[in-house]
DNA sequence: ATTGGATGGTCTGAAGCGTACCGTCGGTCG
DNA sequence: CGACCGACGGTACGCTTCAGACCATCCAAT
């Protein structure tokens, strides 16, 4: 292991581990309907880091070299190594929250009354998140994910995550003078 | 307003229009004291989105020209109108959360069983999001943040945070082969 | 036969981010 | 007093991240 791999280079290195083998526009596919959903990354990303991993002897790639060039990417025993020994090292950064509601919140002015700012805020952050909840509530429906499965747990985390900002924003909406925290 | 402004622009943008003058210096203490525990907007990065807020005109720089060479900040009318409307335009971009653990789970194999995988995961998870709330609660207690302000509800946003992470690890150690998400 | 959508890939420019590095200032301790 | 150390203040560089536009292929339905 030369130095720590981006994150995305587990994406992928993760995937492969699960089916042998997949082309980066199939990762992506995958990526969009899972984890995609808290953690976007890029096609073009994709295809970056599968040239990167590649150079690295991590994965290798065999293309097509007519019609649509398909590239197909597999794992190598080194990049199978590396999978191992990632997942179950403990991770060493924390968890980043991006979320402009709550960036927005920071900033409003706190003297005098934006009481008005505060509700309309918090007003159009629980319909964004309810909708979001609505969403992965479909997801969990549509598809047969095994219960217990790590996928369906992590569309569960998704779950609660959403829940607890419904609650946050609806405790904003109720009483936006003494927003959530008093103890 | 040519282009939309990415976030880091509306964090140098909305702490000027806390206090009116600050250097970068200052603003990247304040950030790392509050919003930076869960969005890291990196030291340099600060001084980058200076320049190119002062390129623009949203903010204004006087600088001294002996000794420590400190930039001083302030919102110039077109900066504070800019923020202003950002303040009240309902945020397209939807929550990000970038946590390794979470990219872990999601990539340990399902087949056979992962059951250790998922408890020694789950366990240090646990004890990171444990400490992480232990200072949030200090921070609470140390500053006299004013309950009821938006600083102080954000850190709540954090505490939430934490608290939801700890009850979805800590269900996943109780039965590592039924991951939270039964319903 | 054309057209349009799903498939598959590339490129570019800007922003994000870590980290190492360099200077200045104010104290304090020998 | 003066050397030093830690807080201040800023810069530079290199990589990663990311959005978006662009291009080409294949297939199926009209």
């Amino acid at each position: 292991m030369p130095s720590p791999l981006p994150p995305s280079a587990y994406v992928v290195l993760g995937l492969l581990g699960q089916r042998s083998s997949l082309t980066p526009y199939q990762l992506d596919k995958r990526i969009r309907e899972s984890i995609g959903h808290f953690w976007a990354f890029p096609r073009s990303q994709l295809y970056a880091e599968a040239g990167r991993l590649i150079r690295r002897g991590l994965i290798a790639e065999q293309r097509e070299t007519e019609g649509r060039r398909r590239r197909t990417l597999s794992l190598t025993d080194a990049g199978r190594t590396e999978l191992d020994r990632w997942l179950d090292t403990p991770s060493a950064s924390s968890t980043e929250i991006h979320d402009e509601g709550l960036l927005r919140l920071f900033f409003l002015r706190t003297d005098g009354d934006c009481t008005d700012a505060i509700v309309s805020l918090a007003t159009e952050q629980l319909e964004a998140h309810r909708r979001q909840l609505a969403h992965y509530q479909d997801l969990v429906a549509a598809r047969g994910l095994p219960p217990g499965s790590p996928q369906r747990a992590t569309l569960e985390l998704g779950l609660r995550m959403e829940q607890m900002f419904i609650a946050f924003w609806t405790e904003a909406v109720a009483s936006p003078d003494d927003l959530p925290g008093r103890d």
